[in-house]
RNA sequence: CGGGGUGUAGUAUAUCGGUAGUAUACAUGUUUUGGGAACAUGAGGGCCGGGUUCGAUUCCCGGCACCCCGACCA
């Protein structure tokens, strides 16, 4: 994509009424738009990344049997009122409104009912299990109090999995599987080496549930990690019976704040038993159906990444999520700079590299570096004079300080040197 | 929902009971081009409602919005 059609630009300051460093900077970049407390639009840029989590999510969850789906937001009383969640006085976060011939709907701000209705349709026989649908969907909840930028939103995009098994054993094989897809996942997104498999409290139908928490400042929980076990104890469930349980030891913990970027839960027969989920087993009995949730914030997965990949410069995308690969940038006016880039510019397209070229004309050469350097791009490729008098480009990572100039004939295998 | 704070131009801020200033961004022109260039010119502003006052952006009351702390987070 090139620039100058990006109608999106970068500011100097960070707005006042934010406080939290991924809000601050991804409004800086152009990333997200605020419309109010908790509420954001995701521009061009933005939604770039929100699309690289979905396929690295979308892949993960395809890979352990996950069918994708899509359940609707407006959400119909009669169904809710089967598990007891309609109620504002038990849920106090819905949004609702109603139809013009009075009927009352709601805004999703979860999925169990939903696919507990819909699959009571499907599910029959043992035959029909296990099942693993999931949704990428946006997800409304009224917070009395939202924050942290796009860490905890009113309204929030996320990956929602549900599980649907004949009994525990054929749910813990599943849950299993979804803790490595989930390991996967945050390690692809680029925040594995701070990502801890947590300990949490688990309900009526399993001691503990699974969260994975981030370590980073903007967190909201406080855990405890063992770094040799590579696991974590939310603070929730921090006691000596449970440290007892786990194997851990208060001497090798140690405290973080964290923020859970995904979690898994075993949910048993609590919600197939008020929806009545049942299905003929092979002995031509009817047994209630075993369930779990599996969740991912995508909005604060890439909230996360900012807070944990940034320097005083900007962000620092992973390459698995950053907008683009490449930042080509043009240097000066010149006509020669100008078709040397363009140049460049259709090879990377050529060869299947994502490039944001930035053409702008009339912006200073500091201009494009602070840019370049804000929006966070893995690869920082310049056209300028000074390059082309060694008849190439100047490649740089955004980790590095300096880059090393790369004639134009090398540039993709330099780029993709395994290729 | 309890407590605290803040509302001035697209953004960030200053001052003030009597013509609201600066920076940046924007427009035009000239010069400039490897780390957010320079000069000139131009356009652009007091959250909403009520009160006090000769006069309110400023003081008072109410509302709304936003931020922070706490509670909540299925």
């Amino acid at each position: 994509m090139k620039q100058s059609q990006l109608f999106t630009k970068t500011r100097k300051e960070a707005p006042a009424d934010e406080t939290a460093r991924n809000a601050e900077l991804l409004i800086k970049g152009g990333f997200i738009h605020k419309e109010m407390a908790g509420v954001y639009s995701f521009l061009p840029l933005g939604l770039r990344v929100i699309e690289k989590l979905e396929t690295i999510i979308r892949s993960e969850m395809n890979a352990i049997g996950g069918t994708e789906m899509r359940t609707s937001a407006i959400q119909v009383k009669d169904v809710w009122e089967k598990s007891n969640r309609w109620d504002d006085e038990v849920v106090d976060v819905w949004f609702k409104t109603s139809l013009k011939n009075g009927g009352e709907v709601g805004l999703s701000f979860t999925n169990e009912e939903a696919y507990s209705n819909i699959m009571k349709q499907y599910i029959h026989s043992y035959k029909d299990l296990p099942a693993y649908p999931y949704d990428f969907k946006t997800i409304f909840r009224n917070e009395t109090r939202a924050k942290s930028g796009i860490m905890r939103g009113r309204e929030f995009y996320w990956k929602a999995l549900y599980s649907f098994s004949k009994d525990d054993a054929q749910h813990q094989e599943f849950y299993e599987k979804s803790k490595q897809a989930y390991k996967n996942i945050f390690q692809k997104a680029g925040i594995g080496h701070v990502t801890y498999l947590t300990f949490a409290s688990g309900g009526s139908f399993s001691p503990f549930s699974h969260e994975f928490q981030t370590i980073t400042g903007a967190g909201e929980d406080t855990i405890y990690i063992d770094e040799s076990k590579g696991i974590a104890v939310n603070q929730e469930v921090y006691t000596d019976e449970v440290l007892a349980t786990l194997g851990l030891s208060k001497d090798t913990l140690v405290e973080h704040r964290a923020v859970e970027v995904g979690n898994i839960f075993s949910l048993g027969t609590k919600f197939s038993a008020p929806f009545d989920l049942k299905y003929t087993n092979e002995s031509g009995e009817s047994v209630l159906v075993t369930m779990g949730s599996y969740g991912i914030g995508l909005g604060r997965l890439m909230g996360t990444i900012v807070e944990v990949l940034s320097d005083d410069k900007g962000i620092i995308w992973p390459e698995s999520v950053a907008p683009f690969r490449v930042h080509l940038l043009a240097l000066g006016e010149s006509e020669n700079v100008a078709k040397e880039a363009q140049a460049t510019y259709d090879m990377l397209k050529d060869a299947g590299i994502e490039v944001l070229f930035d053409d702008r004309g009339g912006v200073s050469a500091g201009e494009k570096f602070a840019d370049a350097d804000l929006l966070g791009m893995p690869y920082r490729i310049v056209v300028s004079e000074r390059s082309l008098k060694d008849n190439g480009a100047e490649v740089k990572k955004r980790t590095e300080e300096r880059g090393t100039n790369v004639p134009f004939t090398d540039l993709i295998a330099h780029l993709n040197p395994n290729a």
